[in-house]
DNA sequence: ATTACTGCAAATCATTTGCAGTTCG
DNA sequence: CGAACTGCAAATGATTTGCAGTAAT
């Protein structure tokens, strides 16, 4: 455990959003200038492999990083990319029900909400024509 | 309407997996040597804006391309990579339901259900230890 | 001391873009 | 004819890798 390892760590603990691979390099910089951002992949990957954290790939092609390893859903905003958790109970009945339909062996399952965030919902009304 | 959108189109429409762009530009060159990958990136792309097709992101990263536009979910394979349609019912109370948890106007959800193809399944039973 | 890790620079790889020439309607 | 499209080559941008030096246990 480097001190940049703990530092990367430590920042996505502390992260509110779903922070990407860039977003983590210069939060770190504001702490160690000379942290490289392959430092940064390597020990997001090797976190993620490890089971510290979580790597989430949603609809939009970003990878981004997690905190919470639990099981939960996302929810993200097709404007500005914001990825928030879903507070709605895992459906754990669901892979099992889908065993029924297909041939897989079936692992696990990711779901995605896609929407408007309240920000992106209100800059879009302040954005309506007035007839 | 060219002669390599159509082709394209139809490439797209006859698949049975879900191909990527450059599975669609390998099979294309078959019958148009000198289409271009540009070519190739381009048309998917503006196919999936019109609506003829749909532009699949997946867990993996990878870009696909699904002739069915109509509701419904996929399963991919962690050791293939192959993505096949799920022939489960789409949840469509689920958005309504979502919007009582979070702040987001709710536009649309993806499910993508993780698991191991048959082919594969049979893969691993072969390469079991026999102790 | 040994092993893992770092910073830097160069390499990858999928995708996109600029442009001059071509095709479609 | 004018707009939309093509092939080619170069650009982009996120991520990965080789390597020589450095830090962790």
């Amino acid at each position: 455990m480097t001190r940049q390892k703990r530092l990367i760590l430590h920042i996505v603990y502390r992260a509110t959003h779903h922070p990407t691979a860039q977003d983590v390099y210069q939060e770190a910089r504001k702490y160690m200038p000379r942290i490289s951002l392959a430092t940064v992949y390597r020990n997001l990957e090797q976190l993620a492999a490890r089971g510290w954290i979580r790597k989430l790939v949603l609809g939009d092609q970003v990878t981004r990083f997690d905190a919470n390893t639990g099981k939960h859903y996302h929810i993200r905003c097709v404007d500005c990319g914001r990825v928030d958790d879903v507070p709605m109970s895992f459906m754990d009945d669901l892979n099992e029900k889908i065993s029924q339909y297909v041939n897989y062996e079936i692992i696990d399952h990711q779901l995605e909400i896609i929407g408007r965030c309240p920000a992106c919902r209100q800059a879009r009304i302040m954005q309506r024509p007035i007839i």
